[in-house]
DNA sequence: TCAAATGGCGCC
DNA sequence: AAAGGGCGCCATTTGA
């Protein structure tokens, strides 16, 4: 046990915690735990009822540390921290085992490695581990502001993985049969769907199946249309006949495969979709999950999403996250200007687009993305001349990525460096004429990784603001009964409510905002507004 | 025959 | 000159 202060400073003796009894005290007395790996210590408490405020997590800080010294993918525990810090072998992390995945029979090893699963608990290994990651951070507020909220993001990530969303079985299922048509039996194809591929081939003439890319395309080069893939927005541009079906036929499959019975089966059980959240999982600090696409519930199945009896739903997404961030991180004062408008991108339309909201949207996307072609790379001279200083951090970061070197967010979260391979290629390939493909191949690396450093300074500083936000909201609802987080999707966060307390939800989560604001970017002018929406229903939100 | 790669598309 | 970021997941295709 050890506490911290706020700033990632030990203040408390370290002891180790015997029995629930003392965790529970332990807890009371509002002390930071101390501990591996939230995500396989933190759910059996969970599941026991306990509710950790605050905590340290070991292998998450690790992770960013290491970012920080170019290292990825090496082991994060406390045993390989302490292992570093003496100079003793690295051990390998322990091998993570699936909670989800079918127990494994017949697989000699398993048992022993869920054995090596346990947490660290050795107090000498975490002292150790602690003391060196402190002496790491040394006293950067910002940085120790980042591994505060990412441990804290990793309780709110078991929490809500415990909790679930919850996900209305009867209205999933209808939406199904109204789009696809009755439960088809395992391995056929719903009746809408053969509806639709029966209408492709009458259009064609010949049998195509249009689940299959390679003869979708085929078919289409044989009746004229000489295209190299069969994205929708290809297809859609076609004069023929089945261009209709095809495209629906892709919707739906879509719904079918990525979120049709079978995904119902699997993860919509008790009136909950609970899925794992991966804080950090993305090397950008975005959270990632593991099974059933959480991030990627399409919008036509948000109608699913409703509170329980008595509850309400408080929708909160921070609007136009990205260009406010960059706005900040580059102190460029047109654009801070313009953010202080609630819509974004309405201002900047007015403030250099002709009023075309749509075009000045296209462009800051654009720049942010690294897109230089079509609509959005003739808009960025416009950029350009009214936004010089935002423009140049992302061209900054650009440089750097193509130069091999790596950029941070605001908070100090690092990409990872070039692999060996890429700096292979771009040096021998930067040697060479300029019409040689060596070369070539080696301006393409140069530019796909200056478009990823390019958005990794935006992305990344957005993810530090957004898990800031998450934290500080999660720790106020403590303060209202009943209330709990149960979805967070990079800039948006959902939490369920008693009625009563819907208003002082949604309060809080402005309130939280305008701290995050204050505590990523301090003194800066940047609002990061948030639009808090009470519905019964997610569909209901946007 | 099976694992890895690819194509496509959902979300931000 | 040319340059569309980050993911997860599915079915199909490819390759060993």
């Amino acid at each position: 046990m050890q506490e911290l202060t706020d700033a990632g400073l030990p203040v408390g003796p370290t002891a180790a915690v015997d029995g629930p009894a003392e965790l529970l005290d332990q807890l009371a007395a509002g002390h930071r735990l101390l501990w591996d790996t939230t995500s396989l210590t933190y759910p059996a408490l969970v599941g026991a009822g306990i509710r950790v405020e605050r905590c340290h997590d070991i292998t998450l800080t690790e992770r960013i540390l290491l970012g920080r010294q170019g290292v990825f993918g090496a082991p994060c525990s406390a045993r390989a921290v302490h292992a570093r810090a003496t100079g003793t072998p690295v051990p390998d992390d322990p091998v993570r085992t699936e909670a989800s995945a079918e127990p494994t029979l017949f697989e000699p090893g398993a048992a022993d490695e869920r054995a090596e699963a346990a947490p660290v608990d050795s107090i000498e290994v975490m002292r150790v581990a602690l003391v060196d990651q402190l002496r790491r951070i040394d006293h950067d507020r910002a940085l120790g502001l980042l591994i505060a909220a990412e441990s804290a993001s990793a309780l709110a990530a078991v929490e809500m993985g415990s909790t679930g969303l919850p996900w209305r079985a009867e209205v999933h299922l209808g939406l199904l049969d109204s789009m696809l048509g009755p439960r088809p039996r395992a391995g056929e194809r719903p009746t809408r769907l053969a509806q639709l591929a029966a209408e492709i081939n009458d259009a064609f003439g010949f049998p195509v199946n249009p689940d299959s890319a390679v003869d979708l395309r085929a078919a289409f080069r044989r009746v004229g249309f000489d295209i190299d893939t069969t994205r929708s927005w290809v297809i859609k541009d076609l004069a023929h006949p089945a261009v209709a079906s095809v495209l629906t036929y892709k919707e739906l499959a879509r719904v079918h495969t990525a979120n049709g019975w079978n995904w119902h089966d699997e993860w919509a059980r008790d009136g909950r979709f609970r899925p794992e959240y991966l804080p950090g999982g993305v090397v950008s600090g975005r959270w990632a999950t593991r099974g059933g696409g959480a991030l990627q519930i399409p919008r036509a199945l948000r109608a699913a999403v409703v509170a329980d009896p008595g509850h309400r739903l408080v929708v909160a997404d921070a609007a136009q996250l990205e260009p406010r961030v960059l706005a900040a991180i580059s102190k460029d004062p047109a654009l801070q200007a313009v953010s202080a408008d609630a819509d974004l991108y309405t201002a900047l339309a007015d403030d250099g687009f002709g009023g075309d909201r749509a075009h000045a949207k296209l462009a800051m996307l654009g720049a942010m993305y690294g897109q230089t072609s079509g609509e959005a790379g003739r808009l960025l001279d416009t950029l350009r001349r009214r936004y010089p200083a935002a423009m140049q951090c992302v061209q900054d970061a650009a440089h750097r990525g193509e130069r091999g070197e790596v950029v941070r967010s605001v908070l100090g979260r690092a990409c990872p460096p070039p692999s060996d391979g890429w700096r292979e290629v771009v040096e021998w390939g930067s040697r060479q004429d300029a019409t040689d493909p060596e070369r070539k191949r080696a301006d393409q690396f140069a530019r796909d990784r200056g478009r990823f450093t390019r958005n990794f300074v935006v992305q990344a500083s957005a993810a530090d603001w957004a898990a800031v936000w998450l934290s500080g909201l999660r720790r106020d609802l403590t303060q209202v009964p009943g209330a709990e987080l149960v979805f967070f999707q990079h800039d948006e966060l959902i939490v369920q409510v008693p009625i009563e307390s819907a208003e002082l939800v949604a309060d809080l989560s402005i309130r939280a905002a305008r701290a995050a604001r204050d505590l990523v970017f301090p003194g800066s002018v940047v609002s990061t507004p948030v639009r808090p929406v009470i519905v019964d229903c997610y569909a209901d939100a946007k």
